[in-house]
DNA sequence: CGTCTATTTGAATGTACTCAAAAGCGGTGG
DNA sequence: CCACCGCTTTTGAGTACATTCAAATAGACG
């Protein structure tokens, strides 16, 4: 998982730089409390296709994606994957299930490009809840987006065709086409292959 | 919306219990801050098919079901409805993203049946997060358990098909088939009141 | 350059949809 | 209390669309 001949090369003031921006657009930190945070957190080199949490264990932790991008999805009883999330630069990702919980996960999370990733685990977490409690604010206010943005997305999925979904997505994420594989963004979008090989054609001759 | 004849009795002291039960799962509160609590709850008993919140006003409530069932749902271009959430007894709705970034609704709410609800405007809410902290906590754990639900949802939603959902649902909710029409179960599950009758055939031929 | 995987294309199949009509059910007023 | 009306649910037939399976092509990576 991880690799010691790596291609991201920090100054030492600048690996924290986007978690900081993050956490910054939903509550107001201190310095001291911000190293308080980053003493804390781990950071993880991932090479492409490579495993953060794996279905069965707990998932004891947060990630933050710094830089790459990581997928969460669960592996139904004849093989087929369904991918729960996408997590491009600046946002986090979790089985929160498994991690609320604390029972092992129905979700995998693994690396679609080389990554970049700080992960908090649940006990560093909580003892942050208490030290500063801003940061249950900050929570709130995370979890208040996440909701939102998975009622939309079923909403979407039980309204919309899958034709308007995919162009959606490319609306939102304009690099997701060339990114990420098209097996995972039609295992995203619910549909085969095969299915979004043939909406793309027709996207394209418009 | 309020109407003037009803038949529920409330004693005095009878009618927060569900509500002070239903906060008690995630936090324990003094009496005398469930009782400001209870200051800022406004009763409002709506009569089947009656609006608590309809597209395009904001929505600056949350509602606690006492007693009956509300719905949540949008309605798309050709005017047919998606359902977001059902609320039976002990369950709160509202639409989180209308009441987060106090935009104009995209959902509107409806009681399928003769119901009680308790009312929390949002400024009474942020005013409570301030004098009781451990609301902010409260929030937050109600906030992790929507979120899961409706992740899980969504996942079923795209990974199971429609008949295995239905079945799955009537487990969860042995009541929904006699308390909810047809057509709003299928609008919850996505698919046509045809289909869902079909498989209400298939699955009682069984 | 060759192998392995991802993507595209084609044809046949099946499932869910639409449209139309009949049956069932609840509520209202005579 | 019963007859009627409107709405919900069921049933049927035809259709459209996504899926499956199979094969060809294109791309990525060592």
């Amino acid at each position: 998982m991880l690799t010691d001949k790596w291609h991201f090369y920090y100054l030492w003031f600048a690996m924290y730089d986007c978690l900081r921006h993050n956490i910054k657009q939903r509550v107001l930190l201190s310095d001291r409390e911000f190293e308080e945070i980053e003493a804390v957190t781990t950071q993880v080199l991932l090479k492409k296709k490579c495993s953060l949490l794996t279905e069965g264990t707990v998932c004891d932790f947060f990630a933050f994606v710094n830089k790459g991008c990581l997928r969460s999805f669960s592996v139904n009883g004849k093989g087929a994957e369904h991918i729960v999330q996408f997590a491009f630069e600046d946002n986090w990702i979790s089985d929160l299930q498994s991690y609320i919980e604390e029972k092992p996960a129905t979700l995998s999370i693994e690396s679609i490009e080389d990554s970049d990733i700080l992960v908090i685990r649940k006990e560093d977490m909580e003892r942050l809840f208490h030290s500063i409690p801003l940061l249950e604010r900050w929570m709130r206010l995370l979890l208040q987006n996440a909701y939102v943005a998975v009622q939309r997305r079923l909403n979407h999925s039980l309204s919309i065709p899958a034709e308007e979904r995919y162009a959606a997505l490319l609306r939102f994420h304009p690099d997701i086409a060339t990114r990420v594989p098209l097996i995972h963004i039609a295992a995203y979008l619910g549909i085969t292959p095969e299915s979004l090989s043939r909406i793309r054609r027709q996207l394209s001759s418009k």
